[in-house]
Formats: C-alpha cells, structure tokens, sequence
DNA sequence: ATATGATCTGCAACACTGTTGCATGGTAAA
DNA sequence: TTTACCATGCAACAGTGTTGCAGATCATAT
C-alpha cells in the first residue's frame, strides 16, 4: 500500500510528504468518505488543521479525491478509477446511511440518464441516496 | 401572493411575522435557491443574522422548504409540491449552472429508478446536476 | 379592546469551517 | 551537497451556524 501511495503521488507530480502520504492511506485504510474533522481526529495532532485543508485542496485539484455533498456538511473520497487532472469523469453516486452516518461511493451502480427540459446542458451529475446501508437493514 | 404567504404559514402552524412574511415572500420572487447569504442580501439590514437562520431552520422543519446541496455551500429552495411536517417527500433534481451559478429545482424532472446492491435500502433520493442553463448556453 | 401566555426577535458570545500571508523547513533534481 | 522550489506551521482572519437570555410581538380568550 505504500507503494501505491508512493506512486500515487509521483503520477500526479505531487511531492511525497508525510502529510500527503498519511492523508492518502486514511482514504484507503478507511473506505468511507472523510470529513476534515475526520482526518484530523485520524491522524492525531501529526499535522496542522491548515496542513490538511490544504492537502485536501490539493488532492481535489489534482483529481485523487472528489467532493462529497450532504445534509451535514462536506466529504472527500477517493477517485477509485483513476481521474486525472484533466481527465476528471464526473458522474458519482453516493450512499449515506442515516443511521451509522457512514458515506460511500457506490462504484457499480450508474446513474440512469435523465431527460432534461430543452436547452439544459449537463456536464456533472451528483447523486445522494440516503436510507440504510447493509449492515444497518439487519 | 401575500394571501398565499399568509396561508402558507398559518396552514403550518407558524406565526406570522414581519421576518417570516419577508422570507417566504423573497423565495417566491426569486424562484431560484437562495443562500442564508443571498436573503441578507435581499433583506438588506431589516432583520438579525440569527433570525434569519432560525426563520430557516423553522421552514425547513415544516417542510416549507428544503435544502440543496452544491460544492459551494447550502441552499435552500421552497417545496413546491406542499410537503408537510409529516409527508415530506424526498426527491429533489436540482440544476446548477455553472456559468451563472444560478440553482433551480427541476419540478417535472423525475429520478429514474436505480439498481442499488443488495441490502441497500434507499429513503431519499438528492440529485444535483450541474451544467448551462438555457441563458446561458446561448 | 385588552390582558395573557406562548413564541419570536435581537444582541452578545461562542464554536466550527475554511482561507491567506509569511517565515521556516523539507524535497527533488542538478 | 548545494540549490531552487515547494510544503508546512503559525497567526490572523472571514464566513457560517448555534445557543442563552431579556425584551418585544403575536394569537387567543376574555
């Protein structure tokens, strides 16, 4: 996994820093979208509040991560098939269950295409399913 | 329209006063989503920061409004099809455009159907789609 | 029309989230 | 190892949202 990190990094011309490399691994340990309140609380008092925002900032930038939206606020999460800076795919599914809070990205599902009023041009579509996530149906 | 906001507050429960009237009034002039922000704005210094958050927070128990989600922060729009307290419905298609930034809620726009995994069980469903409004794809 | 209790409002203070400028420290490449 | 560049930590600040409380306002019954 470090490895991956590692290379991660390097393909988009970011320098391997502790911060960047910890940040990273918390994505991959974790499997959830992280709050920055989350990262902070992951990795201790590692790193500055601003050192994270600003990783958090950059990782968006470079596609490694995308925003998460939702009721209480926002998330980041992994970009799992490989975005690019200028090759940003932008359609995401999310799934938060209301009862354990938890946030993922739905990978296989696709959003079904929708028919828009004339003159809408879409670029981007987000989508937020709320309800129960397995663990919490049972 | 006064009538209607007149009613709209009495059919759930609400008093009616000047910050509400004014709220309410602002959010079917503008019939776009507006910020805490944009109704200072529009509100100008007749009323506390803090009432207008609470005149929100109010609305948005009662179903009078609901809130959109988008990568620059909350907005909220009005819940046209009359929610209440109790049978507050939960799909919303919202359309933002990225080149005036102005978010409306698509009313006759349904969500279609989507294949969850198994185990999943869906409650609420926010779509946000971003793109150009008809102004501006001109 | 008025008195009454419930509730809404404004103010002050606070907590949380996110950003910026600047000096210092760490990284990568020669 | 030196160097240039970039990332980090610190301090300060702006924006967003919440809470407690005293005083004002509203709806109801009289």
């Amino acid at each position: 996994m470090e490895q991956f990190v590692a290379d991660t990094l390097k393909d988009h011309n970011l320098r391997t820093t502790t911060c960047r490399t910890e940040v990273l691994g918390t994505f991959l340990n974790k499997e959830v979208a992280l709050s920055h309140g989350d990262l902070e609380g992951a990795l201790g008092d590692q790193f500055d509040r601003v050192t994270i925002y600003r990783t958090l900032k950059t990782f968006l930038e470079k596609g490694i991560i995308h925003k998460v939206l939702d009721d209480e606020g926002v998330r980041y999460a992994l970009c799992k098939d490989r975005c690019t800076e200028h090759d940003h795919h932008h359609d995401h599914i999310h799934f938060k269950c209301t009862n354990c809070g938890q946030t993922n990205c739905l990978e296989n599902v696709h959003i079904p295409a929708v028919q828009l009023p004339d003159g809408y041009r879409a670029n981007e579509l987000n989508l937020l399913i709320q309800g129960r996530c397995p663990e919490c149906v049972a």
